[in-house]
RNA sequence: GUGGCAGUAGCUCAGCUGGUAGAGCUCCGGCUUGUGGUGCCGGCGGUCGCGGGUUCGAGCCCCGUCUGCCACCCCA
């Protein structure tokens, strides 16, 4: 009986079981965010195909071939938001946002789309929460970000989390830093393994993770980003480690972190998971100094992370329980239905978690019923107006004050 | 976008060298003439991903396609 729909490629529903553990995590980040002070905000799912163009960069992988963009019946392109960043700073620029108190901090949630190959912790729809701190160039903005991710991630549990850092100095400096290693790679292509010699121009930076021995001796004496960082950026990176020291934050430098889209200037990091296979990283950011002035508005530093929720889920693979109820009232009698509907409104309205049959089930079914959602308590309501108490757990039952019902379940007693 | 593996009931899977589908769980009902959980019995439920081909005959072989997974790539 399969439906001839699914849903479609690389898309997913979420089903009650997951819909737990989602939730979970949604609640933990917002009290996390809220109580370091980042305000929820949204911004709508589609954007000016041109936001991204400029902000994440046109020769990025993200805008050059994995954007849903599409032409609205004005002939306006649209697409699709494949990053939350960028139109966060849109918004911040249309509403006057750095006439406020400045840094501006904001939190989001919600879905983002690409048009990637799926794979397990890659779809084409996803969903990523975040903050951006906007308008201070601080390295404590860098630190507060790192932390709150690392809070985040340590309040749920997710297991194997490594932190890597890295700073890619100003835009001036890592475009000097590439020309340097490439420079260096093609001054040894000999000794380079052919997939790398391939890549030189195209991603110069992949030749570190390479597992070629010719290609590892020439990377040792290759020029490092981190390595070349000038006195303010090398001053500045210096600091937020000093602060992730100071707060107890494990991490490692690693000079070969990059990230793909254009706007990072200094501080990345990535937080990665390794039981998570080819898709490890659950989490990054960094700082962007320089986006804010590219969609022109005034310079304006600022700093922020993106976390992907089905990565969180994937790395938690927990097995949420499903709540259970405090109560579930029963009727012995189909006459009882508006009493037991009544009733079942007003235990709600007093905080107890309560269910009534709605499937015109018999006495037995309810029972099962009852046992089946979890309900620990079930109140049976006779035909004569008179009413019984069951614990579920023992079995226990006993005539119940029907004219009490609510203080009985609320009072504790059973 | 490239390469590889997979696709049988809602779920987990079995199905020998091709002879026209099976188990467990779930769900519904009975044993139990209003009272759940364990047990026993019964029932519902399958275009064997989809389309084409080979064959007297295909879940099983061949081709195509869709979807998932693994790696590349990329990133959350």
């Amino acid at each position: 009986m399969a439906s001839r729909f699914q849903a479609p490629r690389g898309t997913f529903d979420v089903l009650p079981e997951q819909g737990r553990a989602r939730a979970r995590l949604e609640r933990a980040a917002a009290e996390i965010f809220a109580r370091a002070g980042y305000e929820p905000v949204a911004t709508p799912a589609f954007e000016d195909t041109a936001l991204f163009e400029r902000g994440v960069g046109k020769s990025t992988d993200i805008v050059r071939k994995e954007m849903f963009t599409f032409e609205d019946k004005g002939e306006r392109s649209l697409t699709l938001r494949p990053e939350g960043t960028a139109p966060i700073c849109r918004a911040y620029l249309e509403h006057g946002m750095h006439k406020l108190a400045q840094p501006v901090k904001l939190s989001y949630l919600g879905p983002f789309f690409r048009h990637e190959r799926p794979q397990a912790g890659r779809y084409r729809q996803f969903h990523q929460l975040g903050i951006e701190c906007i308008g201070t160039d601080s390295p404590l903005a860098d630190a507060e970000v790192i932390m709150l991710l690392s809070d985040l991630l340590g309040e749920l549990g997710v297991p194997g989390v490594e932190l890597r850092l890295g700073s890619l100095g100003s835009l001036e400096s890592r475009r000097a830093y590439l020309e340097d290693l490439k420079a260096h790679l093609h001054a040894h292509e000999g000794e380079l393994s052919r997939d790398v010699r391939e890549r030189i121009d195209v991603n110069p930076l992949r030749a570190f993770d390479s597992d070629d021995e010719g290609t590892r001796a020439v990377m040792e004496s290759a020029p490092t980003i981190v390595g070349q960082l000038d006195g303010e950026d090398a001053e500045h990176f210096a600091e937020v480690r000093a602060l992730l020291d100071a707060a107890g934050i494990a991490y490692a430098v690693d000079p070969t972190l990059v990230r793909g889209l254009d706007y990072y200037t200094r501080t990345i990091f990535s937080f990665v998971c390794d039981a998570l296979g080819a898709q490890s990283e659950i989490g990054g950011g960094g700082r962007y100094d320089g986006l804010i002035e590219q969609l022109g508005g005034p310079a304006t530093p600022a700093v922020g992370f993106a976390a992907g929720i089905e990565r969180i889920l994937l790395a938690l693979d927990e097995e949420a329980p499903a709540a259970g109820r405090d109560a579930f009232v029963a009727i012995a009698d189909p006459g009882q239905r508006g009493r037991a509907m009544a009733l079942a409104v007003e235990l709600r309205h007093a905080g107890i978690s309560v269910e009534v049959d709605l499937a015109g089930r018999g006495l037995k079914g309810q029972l099962k019923h009852a046992n089946r959602i979890g309900a620990a308590r079930v109140l049976i309501l006779e035909a004569d107006g008179s009413a019984q108490l069951r614990d579920m757990e023992t079995g226990e039952q006993r005539a119940a004050d029907p004219g009490n019902l609510v203080d009985e379940m609320t009072g504790g007693g059973s």
